[in-house]
DNA sequence: ACCTGTGAAGCATTTCACAGCT
DNA sequence: AGCTGTGAAATGCTTCACAGGT
């Protein structure tokens, strides 16, 4: 009867902006802006109206025609959607520089976001505080895991810890990885993983200078 | 979209790979591996042949059929066509932990970029050592940019000040920009700016729990 | 008059497939 | 035989343009 519907899902190149229409609609709403079209929204983040059309239509269409979208109620299918309708817990593994300037960063609980625990191999940084309470020795990483769901885990160990770190966290079923280790790791199906590489940004800064 | 185009030929999305392959090939040289044919080096790297023969074809092609890629060579030509065949000076502005934990990253002069400087704002930390000398005052940035040739400005300074040191970096003749604060800046023409949002990475992946 | 939602056009990027060199 | 380099096809993403609702 009805033809199969081939499901077109949302492009990943859209979640980076979606996130971003969050964060400035989020700002609008506390200046009080009851109702946002896409020219005004689009002049604000800096694309273009038919983008954020169309990158809003990918989770249905919530908009008013001839008015725009009620600021209150996108904001509120916006964080639905992207699933920040609910805490999600986070530990991060490492509790060098990196990991604690994470575990300090303030945008993390504003956004749902939870700092569960920190992890570190060193003995001398375990029971420290970083942050989050005592940081846990890594050995205990998989009694927390089985006693605390975990949605993310994030990874500020060295270049060769990470890849162990990731299957561990993976094999203790925490779905999804942001890694900040130097290393491309791989992870398993039904495994999220993302990677931010500063080396990779300076390299591709570094190509926009290379006739100087 | 950010950054300017000097050459039309090789896409945007092909630097990060580069990156990532000259990495790769740095360790398989150190490994001693004489040449490498685009099927190993994609197996490496987690893609397939035909887009590592694309992407470096992007750079000319320096292979020899029914070969392989000299692995020597093509480190050779991969650093200079990216613009790591020279020392690239680079700034830290906000030295909290973030610009700290930047400063200390030692892969950073592995791959030729040299820190020269770091600045903040902060009276209590001018003058402490992060790891790049004493730190300076950010009333010293125009003096500093004047008598010493800068590439990359990293900035890790709170949200509300980025956009205005952004300014000042690239009024001063700073040709690129790594933006860690958590807000979208703009830059004009000739000026690369490319930004790393937290909170951003987080919410990608927080969509792909969605259903839990 | 204004603004959304969306097919379709226009571009960009990735993958295929094979000619041509070693 | 093995592998690169590359047009061409396929796929994915962005922008256009307008029908349709307020």
């Amino acid at each position: 009867m009805n033809p199969p519907k081939p499901s077109d899902a949302i492009p990943e190149a859209a979640l980076p902006r979606l996130a971003r229409y969050l964060r400035k609609l989020e700002q609008l709403e506390e200046e009080g802006l009851e109702t946002v079209s896409s020219r005004r929204l689009a002049d604000a983040v800096g694309t273009n109206p038919a983008q954020i059309r169309k990158d809003l239509s990918y989770f249905g269409g919530f908009g008013t025609r001839g008015v725009g979208y009620d600021t209150h109620l996108l904001v509120k299918e916006l964080r639905r959607r992207l699933g920040l309708d609910r805490e999600r817990r986070v530990i991060i593994i490492g509790a060098g520089k990196l990991g604690t300037a994470l575990a300090l960063y303030r945008g993390f609980a504003k956004q749902g976001f939870r700092l569960a625990a920190m992890f570190d191999a060193d003995p001398r940084v375990v029971g420290s505080d970083r942050g989050a309470g005592p940081v846990l020795s890594i050995d205990e990483l998989e009694d927390f895991l089985s006693a605390h769901e975990v949605h993310i885990a994030i990874i500020t160990t060295p270049a060769e810890a990470a890849q162990e770190v990731i299957d561990r966290v993976a094999a203790a079923g925490v779905p999804a990885v942001l890694n900040f280790a130097p290393v491309r790791a791989v992870a398993g199906p039904g495994v999220a993983l993302r990677q931010v590489d500063l080396s990779t940004e300076l390299i591709t800064l570094s190509f926009y200078l290379a006739g100087d």
